[in-house]
DNA sequence: TTCTAAATTTAGAATTATTATAAATAAAAT
DNA sequence: ATTTTATTTATAATAATTCTAAATTTAGAA
């Protein structure tokens, strides 16, 4: 046995780029939440152990990431940022447009949906942006009881 | 037989709004495109047969008509522009992210999905966002020439 | 037909997420 | 060491969208 792991990032040095603290800490960050963070939340949370970062550099991280296929990019939900998610598996992901949460919900039915659009498109597919939107159950419960 | 084809622009109505000439022709070019198009799009195809149209009614009236659910929102597509869909059954939405257009892909299989979430998540599912994007035929054709 | 109040449109200003720029830093190659 | 290349960073620029307030339209009452 070599290595039972090998991180997506290592595809960063195939491509000739250089596996950076600053990237290994995002990425890091994406994999170990299950929260679908924007760039501003993800440089809010690195900036106290990370006392230099840029912002900049987490949407250039971002914008890698995403170009290398490593991570997806899911738009807005509900507010106008777009939020990351580094599962790359094909899945749901269920947005709440008045919290701004994004969960992800099991199915076996996107995987074929997959090769039913891979195969009958004539695209080559790069990836899925499988998103519902809605209110979530604690939203929801405040939607019933609209003012006072 | 009264009426055939109730349109859904009746809801507006039926919510208190008016059915005024810019909405009405906001959503007619939309049903009768298959484009996704964007609101400046949409404001550029019908100023010349509206010539005092503004782009804020535009963005007025498709947020009114997502919030009545009459239109989908589909967010970018490779581009940083939100583009609309006045198709709201379930289907896969097919983006490329080289020319930014969008095409409607059949698939029994969302339909299907649209009820596992509803029922499994407990969330108020209020709309989808079904989008795979990739390379169109014409624009692989495009990149596998790379430069000259 | 006026009159009045509410809804809507409009032009333009403001906001803000994202991208571009250019200098400073770090790492790799020679 | 020196040179080159990649990267980070601060900051400016861009541009899609939203906000604001005045003008216009509409529906219904008088
Ligand atoms: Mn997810
Ligand atoms: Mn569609
Ligand atoms: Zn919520
Ligand atoms: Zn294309």
């Amino acid at each position: 046995m070599v290595n039972s792991t090998p991180s997506p990032l290592q595809n960063l040095q195939q491509a000739g780029l250089r596996l950076t603290p600053q990237r290994e800490a995002i990425y890091a960050l994406l994999t170990e939440t299950d929260s679908h963070p924007t760039a501003a939340e993800i440089y809010e949370i690195l900036k106290p152990r990370f006392a230099s970062l840029s912002l900049a550099t987490v949407y250039n991280t971002l914008e890698t990431l995403v170009n290398l296929g490593i991570i997806n990019a899911l738009g807005g939900a509900g507010d106008s940022q777009t939020h990351y998610d580094a599962d790359t598996s094909p899945h749901v992901n269920l947005a709440c447009l008045a919290c701004n949460t994004i969960v992800d919900i099991p199915s076996t039915l996107v995987q074929e949906i997959h090769q039913e659009v891979s195969q009958n498109s004539g695209f080559k597919v790069l990836g899925a942006r499988v998103l519902y939107y809605g209110l979530c159950p604690t939203c929801q419960a405040k939607e019933t009881t609209p003012n006072r």
